[in-house]
DNA sequence: TAGAATAAGAAAAACGTTTTTAACGAGTAG
DNA sequence: CTACTCGTTAAAAACGTTTTTCTTATTCTA
């Protein structure tokens, strides 16, 4: 590997003046330029980003810490970020916590330690866990300026760059849409404790039972996983010899296909009997049979937006934190409606 | 932050003396370790790993290059290579390359030029590019050496340890599975042109369709997404007025997914009409109603060998290449027999 | 035309480590 | 008592950049 030194050695130039060209740091007479240039070119140097990172702390490195890969959800994400990222010259490099809070801190800290300049992070913290919030924020305050930007939760009350669905009104849409049905006992499915926008989706749910005559709360809680979807219909029926609901939401697809699969097993008919909303809008929803009604989510929305703010972060680290809302809104399938019909359904997968 | 040269000065020892303690380099008498690791302790110190990088060129970091994040089947792989590679202190860090050679390609140089300690490679480039396996080869045998391994194709034969599934044994097995019930006409929808592991499947149908007196190849072009299996079928259907074929083999579980939503729109009964097979068994493959007979292929068995390969390699460049081949099974489901039943389906889901 | 301002390039100092080489006693053998 | 080894520790040289400071030559202004 040939070495800047290689370079001004063999173009006749001093280091400083071959790292000018590169970085367009100074003015270089063109004459000298034109030289050093083909000397790059003959000799193929490449930059050693190491060491580049070694001396002024850019690694042109972005991380993402999402929870789990098995979360189809974070798919579109992922490939905006990278998107957005390499227009601006930076890598991705992408982690999962696996819903662990020590793993998500652990590779913080690795990510930090390397000088990546910033950290799309959708944390498994608690949102009131102070200390570790006011660690995230020091990264973008002192010394070395890593960005960070928060996905899935608002956290800019603890002064972070976020971007995140609107999980409270998507749950309210979703109930909204079973009780213009009728529904007069609804399942709620959740997703794990520690998720934030799981929290939200409850909240909407509770709100919207509390609101209507009669209504009363019926929660199983899951953790986003088909199976935990399945399982928590199979235990709700077990228990009863009626059907002890008319309306399932559950917090995301991959538990509302589960617990259909168990539905199905058990001779409930969907939508008839039950109908069932799902959220995020992942692929599955529209593959499935009945397809599912689902509260869409923009995960491409997220992905590019998180990944702009990211980049606006790092141009200006002295602005105030924002938090950027996106908009959810629901996608009626067979699951609520048999006669709904999407013309270009799952056109995208 | 603490650097190694306040460490040293605070505890009166030598920069070296700091350093062979840290990474137990030579021997260092009792007092000064203990000293010297109070001090450590003291100072929050912690070894800076672009620094450490820069001057061993080893980074802890082991890079996984994944074609697409929307396919499932990468969850468990990179799930497994995270555990194996933490376990010996290594760092994954995952990228897709969006089925993009030349993605592929920036993306490896990326992680060569920060001295990646290994990369684990889902390649989408021709078998017989020689200049890029070779260059590939040429990591791990020159300068500073990077272990490479690639899994779901054999490489072994360029030099590169290699992980794959036993892609044309499960294909075949998948089309013994049909012709068991006596299929006539059997349709391959294939993956993309760029995946080995869907030329193999390729292959493994067109040998049984030819060792099988009076059967013709019927074959439609997919790239594994859901919509491209959805798409074949109505394509394949819309052509002729009677049903022209009786079974389904797909290269993946998510195409598989699509025709059979295909199916049931054109109301083809599965499995009684036309018997589908997937391949990969997905967690998909026991979601769906009816649910997918599918070849299994083990994730995490990639996953964690193909780790344990790269962390071999690492500890020895000098040993031949090799090529571990995992076992697939059928999982026969009640997209081809509705009497299958599977106890603990999806319980890993 | 003297003196200052400007431009282009060179030299050198860092960044925080690892690793090689050197230094210094103390103990041991001849 | 010299010479040698051995066990510790210190000193210094890298690793490949960026960035600050220093030269030198050239142009501009009064």
């Amino acid at each position: 590997m040939a070495t800047i030194t290689d370079v001004a050695r063999k173009a006749g130039v001093a280091i400083s003046t071959v790292s000018n060209i590169i970085n367009g740091t100074r003015n270089v007479s063109p004459e000298t330029t034109q030289k050093v240039l083909q000397v790059i070119e003959e000799l193929g140097y490449e930059t050693d980003p190491v060491a580049r990172n070694m001396k002024s702390s850019r690694s042109s490195m972005i991380g993402v810490i999402i929870t789990n890969y098995r979360r189809v959800f974070f798919a579109p994400i992922l490939r905006h970020c990278r998107e957005i990222a390499a227009a601006q010259g930076y890598n991705l490099m992408c982690i999962e916590s696996n819903d662990d809070f020590s793993l998500e801190k652990e590779y913080v800290k690795i990510m930090r330690n390397n000088r990546f300049d910033a950290i799309i992070l959708d944390s498994v913290a608690e949102l009131d866990n102070e200390k570790y919030f006011h660690y995230l924020r020091t990264l973008s305050t002192k010394g070395k300026r890593i960005a960070v930007v928060c996905i899935e939760r608002d956290a800019s009350m603890h002064g972070l760059d976020s971007v995140e669905a609107d999980n409270y009104m998507g749950a309210c849409g979703a109930m909204d849409h079973l009780l213009s049905f009728g529904c007069k006992s609804i399942l709620h499915i959740t997703g794990p404790m520690n998720s934030w926008p799981a929290e939200r989706r409850a909240q909407g749910y509770c709100d919207r039972i509390a609101a209507a005559p009669g209504l009363k709360q019926h929660i199983v809680f899951g953790d986003f996983s088909p199976k935990s979807g399945y399982d928590a219909v199979k235990k709700a029926l077990l228990s009863n010899m009626k059907l002890p609901f008319d309306g399932i939401f559950s917090s995301n697809d991959q538990m509302a296909i589960g617990a259909m699969k168990a539905l199905k097993e058990l001779r409930v008919g969907v939508p008839d009997d039950v109908k069932v909303v799902g959220f995020d809008d992942s692929f599955v929803a529209s593959l499935i049979e009945p397809s599912l009604t689902s509260v869409h989510v923009s995960g491409s929305s997220i992905g590019s937006e998180a990944m702009r703010m990211a980049l606006e972060r790092i141009a200006d680290f002295s602005r105030p934190a924002r938090c950027w809302k996106i908009e959810t809104g629901l996608v009626v399938r067979k699951s609520t409606d048999r006669n709904a019909y999407i013309a270009q359904d799952f056109v995208n997968w």
